[in-house]
RNA sequence: GCGGAGGUGGCGGAAUUGGCAGACGCACUAGCUUGAGGUGCUAGCGGGAGCAAUCUCGUGGGGGUUCAAGUCCCCCUCUCCGCACCA
């Protein structure tokens, strides 16, 4: 057969025609151990954009398609566009989301969403901006309301003017919105609506036990400082004297802290300037500069603000020691954690040593580290933070400070001023959003009736078609009389639509679940069909998530358990989270405008090399920096081996087969090399570094192969390029004659003898210095080893005149001689 | 400040269990092919010395363990990521 040129365009479109519709991945049930893969993709808008889901889909895919080929069940979620068309895909990936809120760019943007946004698959029709999943969202809501875990309250929420929209804190990065981290976020009060997932923060921390070892420790470690549990007390100090307001003296301020132990020591108590005291005991100039801290702190980086703090003119009595103490107003007290007041203990916290000094409050030590002696003031330099033994605490003296933290919160609790309590850094999720786009939440407000749930059997409450973006933020779906004005489900009255929409974290908390069953009209999904498939053996994502999707697909697998939907805690077992793709050293995103397009790398040489050069460039879990430079040299390697098989198959071989031992050698050990890979570390670079290696020996004993060897070595290479290079393998496998499709085959076994060398390289050290390399057969005995390394004539060079100390031989490898 | 991951040629990276540092690719150089450009093919390519064989130095810096260290231990340094007045 005459050689023909790598005319990829041809071939990716060919292919791609032909398999439109057909069902190279459909799960099939029939397995002993299924297993089930899915990849994460960012959701829409994320800054990262279609180069990490090509990249998503790079590995993933590759993966996936090792494993259908090695006989598991795959499901696999991104259906074609996994493919990585050549020129369709391109195509809708370079539009990007808009960045004016038009009716026009919003329809565009459901195009895009349908396809490549979202996950959304052709064969399973999951798509999370369809009607039919919002059904679902909403009936997940109304469960959820239902048992208390969805709630209403008017609370401080984040909030970003750009996106005109509330945030949770969760999407709060760096005081700024995570899509737009240039516009600082601001804090407003506004009802809203909430899914309680601090009720799941004891179990979203506990269960981390079990994925431990198959999550990444560092999304771990992320969700447990996001978690946050601290273990104190809360303790009652008593306002004293009769305060503004009519607060009587005996009126409890409750405070939090870690350390009890150290109550003897607090010589003050602080008030967050937002604590509600504060307006009940201060004056008007004193709620004034309470006011004028909180605005001071906003959209500040807390590590810059001075710690600023004014006396209250009150003062409390601490339950241990009867002692009366200031109480303060301070700008370092934050409202949103423990109580919103503390105590402060300058001789043992840092922050409360910092305040004191300066404001020149009371120093008071009163743990002593175990093997030193108690601090003295003055002249303590800085404060003493670690347990140690409890002093000058009347009853509580000579207490190591782990006991007396328990012995004195549980007086606390016998004596009905306070108890042992766990604080939570995590808040409740804020799902409400006043966007257009979004799962509509399904609540009417009455007049009468006050919140009333849409009953199950009108759901799904649908978006209007024709809306008009305000940009006010109050949400566009207000002007929309038909979708407002309803009548109350209980009473029949007039009253008004919930305009709210929820947050599309929460599509993508469960549409994995959905994939097992995308077509049930009844439930989400099957619960039995779940049981089956889940947990997910393997979920690939990026690190971007750990304190978003990840968190808050973990809890809704815990509230599905406890509905009866599910029976697994976790939803995924393993989490593989691959590195970001960057571009000139920062985080491609599009307000960057340093999004550079993969599109142009696949029109201009092909999905098969867009995708091989993403897997070649680097480890998966590694971030990569996005340079087209190196692209050629795998279009060339393409090349070579489209050439080299369409001039050597069907060809009448007069070789005479003296190189086949070398070339089977090399084709087994590729063969070895990937499969090992595949299995263990995912290091697709050096899968297809060996291919090259492999395609190198070919050519170099080109005419010399013969007609057996050849014709395995390129049924293999045709099987083995297959999850990197799917439309090249395919056109391979059908140039050799082959029928169907070439993911339907087995993924080839290598034979560990084939892979052999013939005979052991031996590398033989002088003082542990490479100085010459001898060949002997495998298993060739020590003594041997060590007589061929002393004969070796390049060795003996470097031992003349010395005398041998010791010899060190590994088998099979290395002989390292000793000399003085 | 706390927690985590890192630092290997001009570049991306390889070295999986302490055993040949730099696989594979890019870029670069030379040769062949070609009317020319491109493509394709062949070869070279860490620094220093040498015509060469070869020698020598070399994995951020310093020390240590070892016959042997990119890999293990200690100290320092720099970079990236996450968290951060969390009581």
């Amino acid at each position: 057969m005459p050689e023909k040129p790598y005319d990829h365009h041809q071939i990716e479109l060919k292919w791609f025609e032909r398999w439109r519709g057909a069902d190279l991945y459909r799960a099939e049930e029939n397995s002993a151990k299924p297993k089930f893969y899915v990849l994460e993709m960012l959701p829409y808008p994320s800054g990262t954009l279609h180069i990490g889901h090509i990249r998503n889909y790079s590995i993933g895919d590759a993966l996936a398609r090792y494993k259908w080929m090695r006989g598991f069940n795959v499901l696999h979620p991104m259906g074609w566009d996994a493919f990585g068309l050549p020129a369709e895909n391109a195509a809708i990936a370079n539009k990007r989301p808009p960045r004016e809120w038009t009716l026009e760019n919003i329809a565009a943007m459901k195009k895009t969403h349908r396809r490549f946004a979202f996950s959304y698959d052709w064969d399973r029709e999951v798509s999370t901006c369809e009607p039919e999943y919002y059904r679902w969202n909403q009936w997940f809501f109304l469960k959820m309301l239902e048992r208390g875990l969805a709630y209403r309250k008017k609370a401080l929420v984040n909030w970003c003017p750009k996106c005109a929209t509330v945030l949770a804190n969760e999407q709060v990065v760096e005081g700024c919105c995570w899509r737009h981290e240039d516009t600082p976020v601001e804090q407003r009060a506004l009802e809203q609506w909430f899914l309680k997932i601090t009720a799941y923060a004891d179990q979203l921390l506990e269960d981390m036990k079990q994925l431990e070892g198959g999550w990444p420790e560092r999304v771990l470690t992320m969700q447990r400082n996001w978690i946050g549990r601290s273990e104190g007390a809360e303790i009652d100090f008593q306002l004293q004297e009769p305060g503004a307001g009519g607060q009587g003296p005996g009126t409890p301020i409750r405070v939090f802290t870690t350390r009890v132990d150290t109550i003897y020591g607090a010589t003050c108590v602080i008030l967050a300037p937002e604590h509600p005291l504060v307006a009940k005991l201060l004056d008007d100039a004193g709620q004034a500069r309470a006011k004028a801290m909180v605005d001071a702190r906003a959209g500040r980086d807390p590590g810059d603000i001075e710690k600023d703090g004014f006396f209250s003119g009150h003062y409390a009595v601490n339950p241990y020691s009867g002692e009366r103490v200031p109480i303060w107003i301070a700008n370092f007290v934050l409202m949103g954690y423990g109580t919103g007041a503390i105590m402060a203990v300058p001789a043992h916290d840092e922050r409360d040593f910092e305040f004191c000094r300066k404001y020149g409050i009371t120093v008071r030590p009163v743990i002593r580290p175990v093997d030193g002696k108690l601090a003295q003031e003055p002249g303590m330099q800085e404060a003493f933070t670690d347990y140690g033994i409890v002093e000058n605490s009347g009853p509580w003296s000579g207490l190591p400070s782990e006991e007396a933290r328990r012995k004195m919160a549980a007086y606390a609790k016998e004596h009905g001023f306070g108890e042992a309590a766990i604080t939570y850094r995590i808040k409740d999720w804020g799902i409400s959003r006043q966007r257009y786009w979004g799962t509509p939440i399904p609540v009417i407000h009455c007049p009468k009736c006050g919140v009333v749930p849409v009953p199950e059997e009108q759901l799904p409450v649908v978006l209007p078609d024709r809306i008009e973006i305000t940009g006010t933020g109050r949400s566009p779906l207000e002007n929309v009389p038909e979708f407002v004005n309803v009548t109350c489900p209980k009473c029949g009255g007039a009253a008004k639509r919930e305009t709210d929409t929820m947050d599309t974290f929460i599509d993508s908390s469960w549409y994995f679940y959905r994939y097992t069953d995308p077509h049930n009209g009844k439930m989400p999904f099957d619960p039995a069909k779940v049981a089956y498939w889940f947990e997910i053996d393997q979920y690939i994502g990026g690190v971007e998530h750990a304190i978003l999707h990840l968190i808050y697909s973990r809890f809704f697998t815990k509230m599905m358990r406890d509905i009866g939907l599910v029976r697994n805690s976790e939803p995924a077992q393993r989490l593989f989270t691959q590195g970001m793709v960057i571009a000139e050293g920062a985080k491609m995103s599009k307000s960057k405008g340093n999004v550079v397009g993969a599109d142009m790398l696949a029109e201009k040489f092909g999905a098969d090399t867009a995708r091989m050069f993403i897997l070649f460039a680097g480890p998966p879990e590694k971030e990569i920096d996005w340079r087209t430079e190196g692209a050629e040299g795998i279009y060339r390697f393409l090349g070579r081996v489209y050439r080299f098989v369409t001039r050597n198959v069907g060809q009448v071989s007069s070789a005479t087969g003296a190189s086949d031992r070398k070339v089977l050698r090399k084709l087994h050990q590729a063969l070895r090399k990937i499969t090992e890979d595949f299995e263990t570390r995912w290091h697709f670079n050096t899968c297809i570094a060996s291919i090259m290696e492999l395609i190198n020996v070919l050519y170099a004993e080109e005419g010399n192969i013969g007609a057996a060897a050849m014709e395995e070595v390129v049924e293999k290479l045709a099987l083995m390029l297959a999850p990197f290079a799917p439309y090249l393998s395919q056109e391979i496998w059908e140039e050799l004659g082959k029928e169907g499709s070439v993911f339907r085959q087995c993924w080839p076994t290598y034979d560990p003898e084939l892979a052999k060398e013939d005979l052991a390289e031996i590398v033989v050290q002088v003082n542990g210095k490479l100085r010459s390399r001898i060949y002997l057969p495998f298993g060739t005995p020590t003594q041997e080893l060590e007589a061929g390394a002393l004969a070796d004539e390049k060795a003996r060079t470097f031992l003349e005149g010395k005398h041998v100390v010791k010899v060190i031989t590994v088998p099979d490898k290395l002989v390292n001689v000793v000399v003085r």
